[in-house]
DNA sequence: CTGAAAGCGCTTACAG
DNA sequence: CTGAAAGCGCTTACAG
């Protein structure tokens, strides 16, 4: 493995300017900085990880921690990010080591994890409403950037989207379709996501005038089986009002939905219309579900790229309230929405 | 931070004689061994990995490449492996960095790993019949454990379980009942374990004097849709005959054929006898299960700690073909194997 | 624009 | 049984 000392004695040059070329500073001359970059490619040269991060006094370790649930496997998001973040994080000479919790405590694995590694900083997922897990790293100044948002007005660094617009689109829509009995089928109400979201809904439905009936908004685990059990119980009209919208939390629960109103007869979008929240996980194709999906889209892993070089910043000093990014989903129309059936058009449409 | 110059100057000792007392070096005094150990805690000293890597030459990190797939989410295995190695790993000083394939060439992503990071070793999951990574791997001299076994005799370290008795257990445990037409619900038939099972399912089959017909071999992801959907088109009789008991490759297999047996009208274990392997899955209770599902038993998880204790011993200069361990699963029998219904008895049980 | 030198915190022959 | 010393491969003030 050549070194730079290898580099230096080929050139002629100091190991001090061999390594200030390759690491771009300023004040190196262009010829000088080719000869070292020509020379280091023709030698393979790769750098040391280990010193330089004995030499930096960085660990060039970051970590997560993941709650282990018992419907884990049932959330293919966190797959997804999974492999994407520590790609992302690679590209930028840090690792990502990953400890699983299985406790109740939301921060005692962030201290115990520093206890054990030496770590550069943290990523933050699955962030709850009033998250206790920013304050405790602050508390002991441990960089962290956070995938979410957990907080109205963060002082840390985060990537998220607009969840409350996620619902407040796909209400609008809707209501220019005519709809006035919409419901949602959220996600599990103890993530912050779902609680943007469900604010959300509500606050579009009010300034279309509408109202939100007792059991229209749901929640449960982002799957088929959630999307198809709960749409059978409205849909079936056994209790109380029909809604002639659903929205959904994710790709998987609107193909439940799809797969109750096909069992029960309805057609889409003639009887129901379905739109769903899209986080673009790989095997997934709502453009060829039947109907094809109308939905709120948003890469998921579209967040790892920003959150690795977010925390980079971090970590290089940037100070952290500068380091916030809320993306806008898009709305993407497709077969599963329409008009309102006649005779469910919402009031001041009906005669 | 408290280095090791720290506890030296604390305790008057040079920083030497510090480290081998840390170390274990068996020529260090009892009693000063003792007087480090405790400044050592005291002072919360934690060796500073970046360093102990730089002097030892060796980059303390192993790598793991996971093939994309579509119907990933759906395997429940990966991510309990994930987990478990990763924290089987911390606990020897070794972090495990992930790197996501999507292409088809076995070895490219090993090479690309090696050319951009450090690596002291490798993982190998997923093994196929004839695996061309292992003889990579060694070409290279990189070490690395396997998880499950590709060759027949292999000259590598892994850790697998003895996947042609899991087949044997269950058929002769079928065949005492007096099961004739027995069928298999194999894993996908690309992955060497399943080509193990099957080996094993027709070779006790053939010990039993009993026949496999054709189509009584299916395969497939390692779900319940799976499971539901080939157990109906076998009980459903369209097709040739009907197995009196079906072997699935895991527990979720397993759920599919319950629900289709009793979609069906089928009793169990009256009219159909199930049994599955069981991995040991977080959140899968097979004793739960309606009725209470008989299994070959061996938690995939018990595999991380050998698996990470092989390729630190491998690391250490220990010669891989000594690092092997197959398990045997155990089996445990519960409702829902039973005789063989009345009339269906093996050829040599009928009047 | 470039170099000589110190230092990051360990490990490990080599001596005694 | 313990210590002095060199070295792992970088980075970065400090000088010029």
């Amino acid at each position: 493995m050549a070194t730079l000392k290898d580099i230096s004695t080929e050139l002629g040059l100091s190991v001090a300017t061999v390594s200030r070329a390759l690491n771009g500073f300023p004040e190196v001359g262009a010829r000088t900085r080719a000869r070292v970059q020509e020379a280091a490619t023709r030698l393979g040269y790769r750098p040391n990880r280990s010193a330089q991060r004995l030499a930096t006094g960085r660990s060039g370790v970051v970590g997560m921690i993941v709650k282990l649930r018992a419907d884990m496997s049932a959330d293919q998001t966190f797959f997804d990010v999974l492999t994407t973040l520590t790609a992302e994080l690679a590209a930028r000479d840090l690792d990502l080591v990953l400890s699983v919790d299985q406790g109740n405590d939301p921060v005692a694995p962030y201290e115990r994890m520093l206890e054990r590694d030496l770590l550069d900083g943290f990523v933050l997922n699955a962030p709850v409403p009033n998250d206790p897990r920013p304050g405790f790293l602050r508390a002991r100044g441990v960089p962290f950037v956070m995938h979410g948002q957990a907080h109205a007005a963060p002082d840390y660094a985060f990537f998220g989207i607009d969840n409350r617009a996620v619902c407040a689109d796909a209400v609008e829509l809707l209501a220019s379709l005519g709809h006035a009995r919409i419901a949602l089928i959220n996600g599990e109400a103890r993530f912050a996501f779902a609680e943007d979201r469900e604010q959300g809904f509500r606050a579009a439905m009010a300034v279309e005038g509408l109202a939100v009936p007792d059991g229209f908004v749901a929640g449960g685990a982002p799957t088929e089986s959630t999307g198809y059990t709960q749409a059978l119980a409205w849909l079936s009209g056994r209790a109380g009002p029909r809604p002639t919208a659903i929205l959904c939390a994710t790709t998987p629960v609107a193909q439940g939905v799809l797969r109750a109103a096909r069992d029960l007869g309805l057609s889409m979008p003639g009887d129901l219309s379905v739109i769903a929240h899209d986080d673009a996980l790989p095997g997934i194709r709502p453009a060829h579900f039947n109907p094809a999906l109308t939905v709120t889209h948003a890469p998921l892993r579209d967040a790892c790229a920003p959150l690795a070089q977010m925390l980079v910043d971090h970590l290089n000093g940037a100070p952290p309230a500068r380091l916030q990014t809320v993306n806008r989903a898009g709305l993407i129309v497709r077969a599963s929405t329409g008009p309102v059936p006649k005779g469910e058009e919402r009031p001041w449409q009906t005669p």
